[in-house]
DNA sequence: CTTTGTGCAAACGATTTGCAGGATG
DNA sequence: CATCCTGCAAATCGTTTGCACAAAG
C-alpha cells in the first residue's frame, strides 16, 4: 500500500466514514482523474479489470463522499451528474461541441465583488462557467 | 389580441416556427414570469383554467423555442431543467435552502478577461452563478 | 456483536419517442 | 394538400429504494 493509499484511508476515517473497498476505489479513482466523470463512466472504469463495485454502491459511495465534503457534484449539462474530487473553489470550462469539461484555476479571474447584488440576497460563494470550444473541436 | 400577443406571434414566425396555440401559450407564459419554471410547473400553470397543452407538447414546444433561440435552458440543480425567456447574457443567483433562482443583471460584475485561460481553449461566453440564501431563508 | 455497507432488482421521476389523427401555412 | 404539430401511451434513462446478506470497527 503506497503513500497515497494511506492518505486516502486516513481521509475517509477522518470524516467518520467506514473504509470499504468500494468507497476507497471510488474516491481513489476520482482523485486520479482530472475530468469530471459521470456515474456510468465511474462504474465502467472501476470494474474494467475485475468486479469492484455495483452501480448502486457507486451511487451510495458518491453520496457518502459528497456529504463528507470529500467530493463535489458538478452540474454542467442536462440529465447527468458529474463528480469532482477537487473541492477547492474553482471555475469550469465546458466545450459545447464534445461536452469536455475542465477546471479553470480560481486565480484565473480577479475576485468578484458580491456587494452589487440586490439587497436581501446573502451570497456565500460563486463560480464562473465558461462555454466554448476545446482544442480538438476547433476545425 | 393585444400588442404583446402580436409581437409574440411575429417572433415565432420570424424564427420559422408555426404558430400553434400550445407554442404560443408556452412562450407567452415564459415571457410573463421572472422565475425559471420547470416543465411540470409550466404544464400545471398553462392548464390551470382549461386544458391548453399536454405535457409531451410542452416538452416539444420548449425544444422548438430553444432551437429557435427564443428561450434558454437553465441548469442549476439536479434532476430538472428550468426554462428562461431571457436570452440576453445574465448571471444567476440560487438559494441553497429553497432553490429559488433569480437573474442577476449582466452589469452587476465587471467584464471578465477570458484570455487568461489555457491556450487551446476558445471561449465564447461565460456566466457567473452565485450561491447563497434568499431573503425568506435568512432566519 | 452491533452498526453500516453491499448487491440485486424493483421502483421512480423526468424526459423522449412512436404513431394516428388534426391543425397550419 | 403537404407538412408539421398534438396528444396519448409506452419506452428510456439516470437515480433511488427495499431488503437479505456480508463486512467493518
Amino acid at each position: 500500500m503506497g503513500l497515497t493509499s494511506e492518505i486516502i484511508v486516513q481521509a475517509l476515517k477522518l470524516k467518520g466514514l467506514r473504509v470499504t473497498p468500494q468507497r476507497y476505489a471510488v474516491y481513489a479513482n476520482l482523485l486520479s482523474r482530472c475530468d469530471h466523470p459521470t456515474v456510468e463512466q465511474l462504474v465502467v472504469d472501476l470494474n474494467k479489470n475485475f468486479p469492484v463495485s455495483s452501480q448502486a454502491t457507486v451511487y451510495s459511495s458518491l453520496k457518502a463522499l459528497q456529504e463528507a465534503g470529500l467530493i463535489r457534484e458538478v452540474l454542467l449539462e442536462e440529465g447527468v451528474s458529474r463528480y469532482d474530487a477537487n473541492v477547492q473553489p474553482h471555475h469550469h470550462f465546458r466545450c459545447r461541441q464534445c461536452g469536455h469539461i475542465e477546471d479553470i484555476d480560481w486565480a484565473a479571474f480577479p475576485p468578484l465583488a458580491l456587494n452589487c447584488l440586490r439587497p436581501g440576497l446573502q451570497p456565500e460563494r460563486y463560480e464562473v462557467t465558461v462555454h466554448g470550444l476545446c482544442d480538438p473541436c476547433q476545425l
